[in-house]
DNA sequence: GTCTATATCAAGATAGAC
DNA sequence: GTCTATCTTGATATAGAC
């Protein structure tokens, strides 16, 4: 019953902060988008700050299954942890095209501090970063990923591209296809925009 | 007299803007940064984002001013159009490794909508992207760009790359000299993460 | 022209009835 | 356990004295 309720509220987050961004998104939006009073989702959820790290939980575990697929999958052999990596990027741009990839201010701000101190976030986080940094380090010893920049450039820029406001300008202009964005975009992330 | 206190208060707002962003920074902050009263800040400026808006026309001129110099200089000949494009991507990420590239939200928000009917800043946005548009035409017809993705995808990713968080986070790691981060963001944004 | 003091408002958070 | 009504705060913007 109540589990209903909170999964109502974090999918009403993680749509509006995909809509909107985090400073933009209120309260009162999230509680009316849900269908509850105000009142009522503060005592589910404590603060602000709160609400957005359950969207964020969310994404990342949804992020988590998607790379135990991928690794599931390669288990018969055949995949190379480039392509795996490219997978990753793919299913974020693909995510954010669908509007349900929440974005937060990158900045320093009173976010960034709570979620720092959210256990449930950073694990998460942790995990994802741990798990992608073994296929980086893979991709640098076979040659396939440059190998003479620090791997956290490569886990930082593959980060920034799930949410990268290119892919959102392209996607507002309405000329293109998701797939075809998606193909772009990663296109000039793994192989650079010159010719 | 004027004219001094006016660039009192676009140098601050400017600072602010790179340190903690345009939601995150006070008007009471900008006075106090710029020494004067609130009141008689807003004799000068009529709102917030009109505060943003010279701060951005004001990196927006200092980029144009670097577009030319690269014109001027390129008369000599022997200079590609990839290279001035290369420096105008190193010279944003140097000003924002030097904490004076100021950071707007890339959403809608209200911010949006002035900067739109900015007149001042319109004219700055649209001379620089026609001046870049020039060179990424020129690099794409000689091969030196993808010619199989459309230019404004190639416009986009640069400004994106001008205020690219992974900049930021590589400075605050602490481990890297400006040079070594600007060596390596040019080279995966035209070369690509791949080996 | 500059400042102190204040109006105004939006938004996060809570009290208390039912 | 849910809601209406309210508190509280911080920030944009302005009035009015000097």
């Amino acid at each position: 019953m109540q589990r209903v309720r909170e999964d109502a509220i974090v999918t009403a987050v993680n749509r509006l902060l995909a809509r909107k961004g985090y400073d933009a998104m209120t309260v009162d939006e999230v509680a009316a988008e849900a269908g509850l009073a105000k009142a009522s989702l503060y005592k589910l959820f404590t603060s602000k700050e709160e609400l957005a790290g359950a969207a964020m939980v969310g994404v990342l575990d949804r992020a988590l299954a998607f790379v135990d697929e991928l690794r599931a999958r390669a288990e018969a052999g055949g995949v190379t942890p480039l392509d795996q990596l490219k997978a990753v990027t793919g299913w974020a741009m693909q995510t954010q095209l669908e509007g349900e990839m929440p974005s937060l201010p990158a900045q320093n701000s009173s976010l960034s501090a709570a979620l720092q101190a959210n256990d449930a976030y950073m694990d998460r986080l942790i995990s994802l970063s741990n798990r992608l940094s073994i296929w980086i380090a893979e991709a640098q010893t076979s040659g396939q990923l440059k190998a003479d920049v620090p791997a956290e450039l490569v886990l930082y820029t593959l980060f920034a591209r799930a949410c990268d406001p290119v892919v959102a300008l392209l996607k507002d202009s309405g000329q293109y296809t998701h797939a075809q964005i998606i193909e772009w975009v990663n296109g000039t992330t793994f192989d650079g925009l010159a010719g």
